[in-house]
DNA sequence: TCAGTAACTCACCAGTTAGTTACGTGATGC
DNA sequence: GCATCACGTAACTAACTGGTGAGTTACTGA
């Protein structure tokens, strides 16, 4: 019993470099989505994928590559184009809609968001905001046309409306999950009625009132 | 040259098993909320408190008995007794505030938080979840009365409301330290201005308006 | 048909990490 | 003085984890 490479090989699997890559992607998402980067094991991802640990190693450099990997595929969403909507109303109504739906489309990419937010690692917290910029670029420049054309107020800030979007996004689905996870169903809570609520708030930073 | 226990024992250091606790529990907290439970080691949480790793295992049994430990000494803290606030405007206003200043008073609770809420960890989500409780029964509780008296809309949803404070809150907290590890000062956003807006949200969510 | 190579597997290392053993030390009561 | 015991330490271990060297399999085209 030499234990050598009789490979058990299911016939299956085709030897397919792309659609093993895929299958390694696929994986690590859902373990680092899981785990954060910490906590998730490269043998974990390799088990979950039916491929050889050693090909992560092949196809990505190491546990480092894989997770910017992950990260860069999910991010490299292109958000809008600079001169659409006019109306910067629309616009910004446009950006809370598109971002609202890359996470609802995409369960595990806000929990790597949270997990990337909080991870002290400098790369990926780079990626992550380099990856953010176009569409703060994109609202920045929303916002000041809309208080040159007076639609907006005039201390209405970029960086105040997209962290409240980010935080009540990312809160709304990760306690959900959490909900999910313990409760039964979903709470009594809509995705469109939080949407209405959603550009509310943003609304209500850009062209609210004076005081409480 | 034996090696034997020529023991280095800084006469500065008592032993003084309460203080070397204290110690270990301070470390511990800034360790699991700099890196989260994954992410932190034993021996970092020992080399930062100035105490021999053994102690943790003496005092706390092993690493889940010191994270648990540190997620209790920060939750156990008792909200509102039930009967205060007659007027559930003002009740709902000073939840808003003390969950604001318990975040704002000590900047790793709100990390520690996000991590526990992130983490699949059955038993942290278990403690954060009870330790939870008290705070939304009152809100529900005060939700009941202020509904009754029609000061609040019908359909308002303590859970709701509970997620939004929550993500408002963290995302606040958690969003400005990466910037503040980002950029120079803190952007142009004031804990009051923040606060106002975070009524204005929470209110609206309780006895706002219907539609976008 | 057979050499070349891309895709893959196996078996293992070296460093790390949670947890332990066995011992030393100082304070306290008698 | 001395027995005793809580407090503390250094050195150790077993298991885990990221990473690698070296070989094997199957597809390709000439």
């Amino acid at each position: 019993m030499t234990g050598k490479a009789r490979t058990d090989h299911r016939p299956g699997r085709a030897r397919d470099a792309q659609a093993t890559r895929a299958a390694l992607l696929r994986a690590a998402t859902a373990v680092f989505a899981d785990d954060g980067y910490a906590g998730a094991r490269v043998d974990a991802i390799a088990r979950r994928a039916r491929v050889n640990k050693r090909m992560i190693y092949a196809y990505f450099g190491d546990k480092q590559g894989i997770y910017r990997e992950v990260l860069a595929a999910r991010l490299a969403v292109p958000p809008f184009s600079k001169d659409e909507h006019a109306d910067p109303r629309a616009a910004v109504t446009a950006l809370v809609r598109w971002y609202f739906h890359l996470l609802s489309d995409d369960p595990a990419f806000a929990r790597l968001l949270a997990w990337g937010l909080l991870s002290g690692d400098a790369h990926g917290r780079a990626i992550m905001r380099a990856s953010a910029a176009p569409a703060l670029d994109f609202l920045t420049g929303v916002i000041r046309r809309g208080v040159a054309s007076g639609a907006f107020r005039s201390d209405a800030n970029p960086e105040m409306i997209a962290t409240t979007l980010v935080s009540l996004c990312l809160g709304y689905f990760l306690q959900h999950d959490a909900m999910v996870a313990a409760r039964g169903p979903r709470g009594r809570w809509t995705d469109e009625a939080f949407l209405e609520g959603l550009y509310r708030v943003v609304f209500d930073g850009i062209a609210g009132r004076g005081a409480a």
